[in-house]
DNA sequence: GATCCGTGGGG
DNA sequence: TCCCCAAGGAT
């Protein structure tokens, strides 16, 4: 083994970090084997994701579905459901999907190789390599954004970001050990994420330091070099949130592909498209008393959304076609990605209010 | 290769 | 406040 996997291994050890899909060094030397199921989930929910948010959504999907059988066996709606609030949509769809595939056609075991892994749904070039490293224990070069990082400034690669992928590939497969490959890469990414951090890297206290090109020569916090971001569009619309008289609110679902995929709505006029939509009362779905509740503004990846709000009281519940009607008090338990929970919060104050603990 | 896809937290 | 970005994948 090379001198930077001996001692990032030895730093693991004692350093790594305790998170509830990870076995630990110890237990792995113990013998305890991950599943790769829980492996394979945890993955999913990381992807440009922080390990803070997916924690309670990891117990709560394991709590729910134990296997992959128990979610092959939930509807994808049941699924969506679960994901609202993490974002990614597409990522629980393909969740679904994965489930679907490795029951039906794999006899509920995941593909123990690489190319196997990557067929999947949902599964690239860097999952497939977790997954095969962490459950199965095949030394695969794992890159993700930690990695990415680490890489770049290990050996100073000032080839922009994304050119500078293959040579990371293989600087990473280089120190990539036949044994341990999963805590090694996992040892990677904990380094990224608590010591080699975006800014203000730990360098004096890095186990890597003295392997370390660009502390040596120039300053960590350069690499990786990307290119300018550009700036992002805005785009206005409005949203209708309509409320029957015995306290239920319209919902409908959005289309199954693109932006907030499969999941439930208020009605709205048309901002997924380039164009922007209407911000105008006329637009709404169907003839009610429409009064304005302010507005709201939600930032997505890629543009900024401004939707003008307008509720409506005592709608009967029959002029809505092609929806549903939920209880205020039901309407945690749907399929609502966060802007939607922003619209109905502004026309309904307290409908997502925490209950408060009796006095 | 570039663009589309969420969200919440930290500096 | 604003900007950055976090265990990426699909098209």
């Amino acid at each position: 083994m090379q001198p930077i996997t001996v001692k990032l291994l030895h730093w693991y050890d004692s350093h790594h970090r305790i998170l509830p899909w990870r076995i630990s060094p110890r237990d792995r030397l113990a013998g305890v084997v991950a599943d790769p199921y829980r492996v394979w989930l945890s993955e999913i929910m990381l992807q440009q994701t922080t390990v803070e948010a997916v924690k309670p959504y990891f117990r709560a999907f394991t709590e729910k579905w134990p296997t992959v059988t128990h979610l092959a066996s939930a509807s994808q709606d049941d699924v969506l459901r679960a994901w609202a609030g993490l974002g990614y949509y597409s990522r629980a769809r393909n969740l679904k999907k994965c489930a679907d595939i490795v029951c039906a056609e794999f006899g509920g075991r995941f593909p123990i190789d690489v190319a196997g892994l990557k067929s999947l749904p949902g599964i690239g070039d860097y999952t497939a390599a977790a997954i095969a490293s962490i459950a199965f224990d095949l030394p695969t070069a794992v890159v993700d954004g930690n990695v990415e990082r680490v890489i770049t400034r290990l050996y100073a690669l000032a080839t922009p970001m994304p050119f500078a992928k293959p040579e990371i590939r293989l600087r990473m497969q280089a120190i990539t050990p036949d044994e341990r490959p999963g805590d090694f890469a996992q040892a990677m990414m904990d380094l990224g994420a608590t010591i080699c951090t975006p800014r203000r890297p730990a360098c004096v206290i890095c186990p890597l330091n003295d392997n370390c090109e660009a502390l040596r020569t120039t300053d960590p916090e350069f690499f990786p070099v990307k290119a300018p971001k550009k700036e992002k569009p805005v785009r206005v619309g409005a949203a209708f949130v309509a409320a029957s008289t015995d306290g239920e609110v319209f919902l409908r679902s959005r289309i199954e592909t693109g932006l907030l995929g499969g999941m439930a709505e208020v009605p709205t006029t048309g901002w997924t498209a380039r164009l922007d939509g209407d911000t105008d009362v006329d637009a709404a779905p169907f003839p009610a008393n429409w009064i304005s509740a302010g507005s709201i503004t939600h930032v997505f990846t890629h543009f900024e959304l401004r939707l003008a709000i307008y509720r409506a009281g005592e709608v009967q519940k029959d002029i809505a076609a092609d929806g549903w009607w939920v209880k205020v008090e039901k309407l945690t338990g749907e399929a609502l990605p966060t802007v939607m929970k922003k619209a109905i919060a502004a026309a309904i104050p307290d409908a997502f209010a925490k209950r408060r603990k009796e006095e």
